[in-house]
DNA sequence: TTGTACGCGTTATCAG
DNA sequence: CTGATAACGCGTACAA
């Protein structure tokens, strides 16, 4: 006779001998108590706290061939920008049956194509995926998996499934143009890591130079693969007052640069908004509490995250939105540093 | 006949069949390559790569009875701390053969409960909480767990299992005894979040005023059960000016509310370092840039999850390292911010 | 090195 | 509303 390999963990069969019921009787308590007699409900309450059961997720997934798993694939999770990102999915999330897995791509696009294929091999409920610069194999993957996927931080023309964020492209146009108005004329752009993301946001800043007739200037486009951090923005300030002393005005492809900018222009004493006006993307929280307080393009990072979600799950239950994609825009968030340069 | 309810997706006997060999030998062939001739490996490779195979985890951890899952159990996502910590369980977790599934407890013992419990039904390998304050209930689950534990960010007496942090009292009290050293007398304390880990930091400043003979004086001390961020340390700040204008320092509990508190004193006018030092915790890459430069308390927050992953897959491998509590220490970062008041 | 037989704990299906 | 039976896809134990 074969030896018997049980666990040792409490299972649904001795839950279901406990209350004198079958096995099946119980799982349909646990999963929909409406579809149980109250009586036996009792029993089978009693039972499971008497016994301490916890249903095993492996063979509630084997043989149901689905999970109730959300597979969630960032870029980072050091940034700010996607915790806030997070913060929204989570509470989104809290009170549903659906649990989260998070994927870290560190910015990779290969990075990301694995973390694909494992959360398939789990049989996730539904997806997130952040943007929308996916690879052909990673794209061809998402299409096929057989479940809900959400893009989110970004709108785009062709969604994989659903989408939802807001152009970046537009929102530097903004940016931009809000410090034009202000009055700045030689508007540098300070940027790092330059993914796909950061050069749309390029291409929103030459919109707006070109809209506002500043003619484009090599030297006033500062950039560098490295990933963003203050420390970062005060050099990359540094290269441009060195390489064009005249320049007036920063926009900054994210808020650590702009308040790196800050202080090393303090260190300089260089005087914001007056001779130098200032803005970053994104609105951190800090942004405003900066002395002067910083200009930055407001994004709704806890709405796509939550919305994301919210979008998702109405399509794993059936009940897909109307519209694919959702566009939530952003603010340009006018502080002190552009209110305009001295006259 | 009963119906066959087959996902469509393509199984090992499906490959087998391709590769005309049992089911158990595409199995072995997968999991550990040596245990099978070359000859037959190639084939298997083949058809795996013909048929697009990928492994069933569910099905895999309900015939095993293990994963390959890591848990790990955070207070917050939003909060830069653990972020930085979160880097490095990436980091180490890179190239072994070990998955993260990431909880967020939101600092409460409640949730984290609940999250083990999830958690723990999925039968990790391993799994890693934050801090020392778990509840009784949640440590008994933790002791209970048949997986390898690490607690991380703090070390204390009394480990569940394995520790990798660093003392908050102590390191408060070598923060606030640098201010004493530069020549600061009234040194105030700024809290967010009083959680028992922000206490512990309050009674190392104690400590410390005790130590150099600094009478507690308890309108010095400023706290909220609100979360920490920058704007809300130039509230604390502004408080705390309104019933002490004479305070000559503040020992801020974190670095959000540090460079809040610089914020508003640039705004009042008050000059850092000379009129007011400024110090810091967690040493977050901002504080080297500021200007002036802010001190802080450097804590290993990086190696704090590389070390804390390296410590469990070691476990649960089998070849537990000797030492169960590793203190990882901390740094004050002497800068501008705390060059000792004018005299 | 490879294969056979079976069990892991749960849910789908069909029958009552 | 409840139950019997057979899958779900894979790994373990043992044998060859």
């Amino acid at each position: 006779m074969r030896k018997a390999r049980r666990s040792g963990r409490v299972t649904l069969a001795e839950v279901a001998r406990e209350a004198d019921v079958s096995a099946i009787t119980v799982s349909r308590a646990l999963r929909d108590p409406e579809q149980v007699s109250k009586a036996t409900m009792e029993r089978i309450d009693a039972a499971v706290r008497k016994l301490g059961y916890a249903p095993d997720m492996a063979a509630r997934a084997l043989a149901s061939r689905h999970t109730n798993v959300i597979g969630v694939l960032i870029p980072s999770v050091t940034n700010n920008v996607f915790s806030d990102v997070l913060r929204g999915i989570y509470d989104a999330l809290d009170g549903t049956r659906y649990h989260l897995q998070l994927g870290n791509t560190r910015y990779s696009v290969l990075e990301e194509e694995n973390l694909l294929r494992i959360f398939l091999s789990q049989r996730p409920a539904g997806l997130i995926v952040s943007g929308i610069d996916q690879s052909p194999a990673t794209r061809a993957i998402l299409e096929n998996a057989n479940c809900p996927v959400v893009q989110i931080m970004e709108t785009g023309p062709d969604p994989v499934d659903m989408m939802v964020g807001f152009s970046h492209r537009e929102g530097a146009k903004a940016a931009v143009a809000h410090l034009a108005e202000a009055g700045y004329r030689r508007i540098a752009f300070l940027g790092a890591r330059m993914d796909p993301r950061t050069q749309r946001r390029l291409q929103g800043y030459q919109d707006a130079l070109k809209q506002y007739g500043l003619g484009e200037d090599a030297d006033l486009i500062v950039t560098t693969p490295r990933s963003s951090s203050v420390t970062l923005g005060g050099w990359l300030f540094g290269e441009l007052v060195s390489r064009r002393p005249d320049v007036d005005a920063v926009f900054c492809n994210n808020d650590d640069i702009a308040l790196g900018v800050l202080f090393e222009a303090q260190r300089r004493n260089i005087a914001v908004p007056h001779a130098l006006g200032v803005c970053g993307f994104n609105d951190l929280e800090m942004m405003a509490s900066a002395c002067p307080s910083l200009t930055s393009l407001r994004t709704h990072r806890e709405r796509m995250g939550r919305e994301g979600i919210d979008m998702l799950i109405r399509a794993i239950e059936d009940d897909r939105p109307e519209e694919r994609v959702v566009d939530l825009g952003f603010e340009v968030m006018r502080r002190e540093s552009s209110t305009g340069p001295a006259r």
